[in-house]
DNA sequence: GAAGATTGATGTCTCAATCTTC
DNA sequence: GAAGATTGAGACATCAATCTTC
């Protein structure tokens, strides 16, 4: 609907004009990162799903869960967290709820707030995935990059984490991954 | 079925044993990629969406198929590529040859296979939606990672992706991303 | 009226079963 | 009988609309 193809020497961040080459060769990074994901993320719910019956998600729910301050977190905290929609986190938490893994609470400070428990049995379920869950981000992931490539990851990485969420329709979103957490390891209060 | 809970000293690759504390500091490196795919491709997937109508996975077929030798793949490459299953892929190309930017043809050699062919109007809408795309991977990722992660980038998670393959059920699977690849900007044969 | 959460409608992906051809 | 592809059934995600409480 716009831009003619005259081309003009700056425009703000016109997304008609091709700012890198479909043969940059840092789009290799791109799909190395693509790739990576797909193909492990698949193998790693695999894993999870015929050991524990736990999907990725179903076990990043928990973990987010086991990891907050009381064993608890608002409904719109626990879908940034496990980043899912209002909608998504909603029918999480059910099939949790329904496994007994999780309980719904209402939020003490606010009517309209729901708060999702861990229950025992979901810290239990939990902490019988982890090893299982940890030896395959062991064995696919931490083992195959190359240890001096880690530090760069995880910082570039989390900056596109970071630069991804900003302009987020929810402000709030894209909190810090990282608070004051509590350990999974923590007497099952 | 089987690991009675008695501490043997050395096992195969039991599961059973944790391998890595659950804070190992590595594991940073590990959610800032699951958390920067997450938020990256839903973002993309949404610019893609709005602007072209597309959504990510659609376009990355798009792409195979443009760069595949003659514009044409059969069903279980190009699942392969776009990392989908068999039968996810045949939904796919449903869609698309719904949408007429590919075609369904016999396979020469083999009266089993079916390739999926791009056709002129699929390739007219992949080079409508390249720009923005690319815009896109240039301002959410290659801008913000730091210039000299890029190449560890790409050679960790380059081998994070083969090795998340090796025993896959298909060992046809998992092919190289890159052969002899037509171009995205050569005149539509 | 805005925000938190849920519900209904819908789209997409997977597994298991099936059909055809090798 | 195995391999390539499709189909049916079921699981899970989203958007838009709704209800309740702020």
């Amino acid at each position: 609907m716009s831009t003619p193809s005259t081309t003009r020497p700056r425009e703000p961040v016109d997304p008609g004009r091709s700012p890198i080459a479909p043969d940059d060769p840092r789009l290799g990074a791109w799909r190395a990162f693509l790739e990576a994901h797909a193909r492990l993320a698949r193998r790693l719910d695999e894993e999870l799903r015929t050991a524990h019956g736990l999907s990725l998600q179903e076990y990043d729910a928990l973990l987010m869960l086991a990891t907050a301050p009381r064993r608890r977190l608002r409904m719109n905290q626990l879908a940034d967290r496990v980043i899912l929609s209002r909608s998504g986190i909603t029918r999480l938490v059910d099939r949790l709820a329904a496994d007994g893994l999780v309980e719904r609470a209402h939020c003490p400070t606010d009517a309209r707030g729901a708060e999702a428990v861990l229950t025992a049995s979901g810290l239990a379920r939990l902490r019988r995935a982890a090893p299982t869950h940890l030896s395959g981000i062991d064995r696919h992931f931490l083992t195959v990059v190359d240890p001096d490539d880690l530090p760069g990851l995880e910082r570039s990485l989390g900056r596109v984490a970071r630069a991804a969420c900003a302009g987020d329709a929810d402000p709030g979103a894209c909190s810090p991954a990282i608070e004051d957490r509590a350990s999974v390891t923590d007497p099952g209060t």
